[in-house]
DNA sequence: TTGCGTGCAAAGGTTTTGCATGGCA
DNA sequence: TGCCATGCAAAACCTTTGCACGCAA
């Protein structure tokens, strides 16, 4: 169910995404930031390029403890099963953690506590340095 | 902002949530399982209080990967700082991980990656022992 | 008795859908 | 050219709000 054309407005939000990394996003903020930027993509097509990006892995759902549809976006998907993901709560920065050490805590949890984690499905919340 | 009053309809919503503790529930599910039971507590009520227990801390939001507002119910607010949550993608239970070593990992990512971990605000999604 | 809580219906906001048209491959 | 994608408007959905009445303290 992945899109089959390269359109120009997936173009456009791909670009968008791209260059704004970091961004939390919703349908909503999306569809207006580009509005902003001139780039006058109908409603409906943004909501189903973000259902598409998500579905195809580049967004992941990260509405800890606002509700609603929020967004951060993904540039290697692939590689998302073996990272930690944080996310700051106040400037909203999303890391990918990639760290050898953290796997001891996570095989800690599979066999004493009998839980496997899904990290491409988790995200801790905190704050970073800059914030803190 | 917390309820003054112990209403007839509070204690009904949280006789149910004590007996359903590991449910996923939004306020629209709560309003109609509640109305399944026999309790026809109007729909605006059973939002409020379901705003009302977030905000007392007896509510965690845990959208991780569904979008949308959905909670866990909490039953000792005040010890959450301390644990980890799991929550399993498949059957939905929510635990409480408290456990000296996961503090390891803790202090790792604060001092080596700079980053405080909100234990409160974060979920750690993935599969329990049973749907394995 | 006081004033917060309740319930209904209406309003508000966001997301999805139907359908004719446009555009990629 | 054949389909999928787009854009508009309408519909569907969920959540919040206004207001008169009910009820806990």
């Amino acid at each position: 169910m992945r899109s089959k054309y390269i359109t120009k407005q997936r173009r456009i939000i791909l670009k968008y995404l791209n260059e704004n990394p970091h961004e939390t996003i919703s349908a909503k903020t999306l569809y207006e930031a580009l509005k902003t930027e001139g780039y006058n993509i109908g409603k409906a097509t943004v909501y189903r390029h973000i259902q598409a990006l998500h579905r195809e892995g580049y967004l992941k759902n990260v509405s800890n403890d606002s509700g609603g549809y929020h967004y951060n976006y993904i540039e290697d998907p692939g590689e998302c099963d073996n990272h930690w993901h944080l996310k700051c709560i106040k400037c909203g920065e999303f890391v990918h953690l990639d760290c050898g050490i953290t796997s001891d805590f996570y095989n800690h949890v599979r066999d004493k506590h009998r839980f496997s984690i899904d990290l491409s499905a988790s995200v801790l919340s905190g704050l970073c340095d800059r914030c803190k």
